[in-house]
RNA sequence: CGCGGGGUAGAGCAGUCCGGUAGCUCGUCGGGCUCAUAACCCGAAGGUCGCAGGUUCAAAUCCUGCCCCCGCAACCA
């Protein structure tokens, strides 16, 4: 029987400039779920990529002195570093100047306009000559360009549209009895709102010449909605590859609250259109706020994730917008709030308990792990199938921080359990045997943590296998690994100090400043 | 009445669907321990749950009205 699949995706970024913490924070997000998956032992596909087309990259690149290609290639170096830096394990990085992928789109406009879905029909709207490109009314200012200040003239141009409205009622169907396709739930009210009056698409554009060309008609280029979106597709191999078979429907497109409405609308009507199932979730997470202040302590370039990854390590800024901020919800990235989550959670809670524990066993067995002793376990086991359990419910419903807060109650109740047992005391009295079984625990306990924290912070994961000296890699870990009584007796640890230093800790010497 | 989200201790949030001692994290204060990264453990202070009505034996939770903040409204994660 093969293992489960499990697809899923990431928006793809407009590339007119470097990554910013709105980008890094769904990319991380979606990699903690994609590492979870793996860890349950579920084939795993993770995309991710970049939307490269249309006029604000003509001009951005234009704007450098480039072409576009050559424009996008360079913002694009820089979004897959920011990614190696964050520890982003995607198994494809899709653009949509890829070759394969301008094939898909042709393929799909062309098959729509056979089967009659795209029609032609004139676009008409306030259209500035400056920016080439039409406004909303509501991007006029006293009906001017707010770029160019010059007055927008009514134009209409012909263009191919998507017939969405055809596909209304049996969307309308599918969102109403698949309460868990719109996730979180609130925003299913919304776009049932929309879906109501929302109009045929405009899927090309005449203006545009960055784009790919409508097949049989050169002078216009397709617009986002099929150049984007489809990228899902092509991404595991549409429309012939084996791997398509394999991975769609999508577990779940992993987006930006604001594109909800395309995804659970715009793409939903385009797969019915090309008979194909859809995605079995959408789900809109929330902006990541910066409250007018910046996160760094001198100029603003801390802000970005790379700088913040240099600085204070990926797992630290990982950690941080996955536990703070309620997924789903819009959250705020401040300096203070980071130094002190990162500060009592990580150094504290997590690396404080393994190196104090590492500590006494070096002291009296040499590092090396004793026999297991239940009588002096207490409830720790127990409570480890609890959070186990937890966990699984938790990461099911997409609830990160929910997740984490179930594994840091199992590290609360470690250092708890450490302080009840009192190790140092056992050790002063010789009581060699209970010493033994009580390290024995915590190292137990202290292991299955770090299993189930390694999707979120991968590395500091990584650093407490190292040091509880392991043989099986921490990658190979699965579920089943998970139950307690694993850790096999006799195991040599390896301290080598605090996992991760207290952020500011060595304030008074200075050093922090650089 | 465009649509939606939010207004709960100093800060950030949970609880609101399925009314019944208002909970968590950080911070503050006091104590303990000494294995540890000034870490860990225990305890305390601190809230008229946006405002005003209503239903009820009982409302943060249900109903009505109002106020404030924030998103969205054809391409901004």
């Amino acid at each position: 029987m093969a293992n489960p699949t499990y697809y899923i995706t990431t928006a793809i970024d407009y590339v007119n400039g470097p990554p910013h913490m709105g980008h890094a924070y769904e990319k991380i997000a979606a990699d903690a779920i994609a590492r979870y998956h793996r860890l349950r032992g579920a084939d795993v596909f993770f995309l991710t990529g970049s939307d490269e087309h249309g006029v604000k990259i003509e001009r951005s690149a234009e704007a450098q002195g480039l072409d576009p290609q050559t424009f996008t290639d360079q913002i694009v170096d820089q979004f897959k570093d920011t990614w190696a830096k964050l520890g982003i394990s995607y198994d494809r990085f899709i653009r949509t100047t890829d070759a394969d992928h301008k094939a898909v789109v042709q393929g799909i406009f062309k098959r729509l306009l056979d089967q009659g879905d795209i029609y032609k029909a004139k676009y008409e709207g306030f259209y500035c000559k400056g920016c080439e490109e039409f406004k909303n009314e509501r991007d006029l200012v006293e009906s001017c360009c707010a770029v160019h200040k010059t007055p927008a003239e009514w134009m209409s141009e012909e263009n191919y549209v998507f017939k969405l409205s055809e596909y209304r009622d049996r969307l309308r169907a599918h969102i109403e009895q698949n309460p868990g396709f719109i996730q979180p739930d609130f925003r299913a009210k919304e776009v049932l709102n929309l879906l109501e009056t929302f109009p045929d698409v405009s899927v090309s554009r005449q203006s545009v010449k960055w784009g790919i060309p409508v097949p049989g008609d050169e002078s216009q280029v397709i617009y986002v909605w099929i150049d984007a979106l489809s990228n899902y597709l092509t991404g595991i191999g549409y429309p012939d590859a084996e791997s398509f078979k394999t991975y769609w429907p999508a577990s779940v497109h992993l987006i930006g609250k604001d594109i909800v409405k395309f995804h659970a609308i715009i793409w939903p009507a385009m797969l019915m259109a090309l008979d194909l199932p859809l995605p079995r979730q959408v789900f809109g997470h929330g902006w990541v706020l910066m409250g007018g202040q910046k996160m760094g302590k001198s100029t603003g370039n801390v802000t970005s994730p790379n700088a913040l990854a240099d600085e204070y390590g990926a797992d630290a800024i990982r950690y941080y917008l996955l536990r703070e901020i309620a997924f789903g919800r819009d959250g705020e990235m401040n300096e203070d709030a980071f130094e002190n989550r990162v500060n009592a959670d990580l150094a504290n809670n997590l690396g404080n308990a393994l190196n104090r524990t590492l500590t006494i066993l070096e002291k009296n067995f040499e590092g090396r792990v004793s026999p297991r002793h239940e009588a002096i376990e207490g409830d720790l086991p127990r409570k480890v199938e609890e959070v186990l359990a937890r966990v699984e419910d938790r990461m099911n419903a997409l609830a990160l921080d929910e997740a984490l807060m179930a594994i840091w109650e199992l590290l609360d109740a470690t250092n708890k359990y450490i302080d009840s047992t009192a190790p140092w005391a056992l050790a002063k009295a010789g009581d060699r045997e209970n010493l033994g079984g009580v390290l024995y625990a915590v190292l137990e306990a202290l292991r299955i943590a770090s299993v189930l924290a390694s999707p979120f912070i991968p590395t500091l994961a990584g650093k407490i296998w190292e040091q509880l000296g392991l043989a099986a890699p921490l990658s190979e870990q699965r579920w089943s690994d998970l139950q307690w009584g694993k850790l096999p007796e006799g195991t040599q640890t390896r301290k080598l100090g605090p996992i991760y230093p207290r952020i500011g800790a060595e304030l008074a010497g200075a050093k922090k400043k650089a």
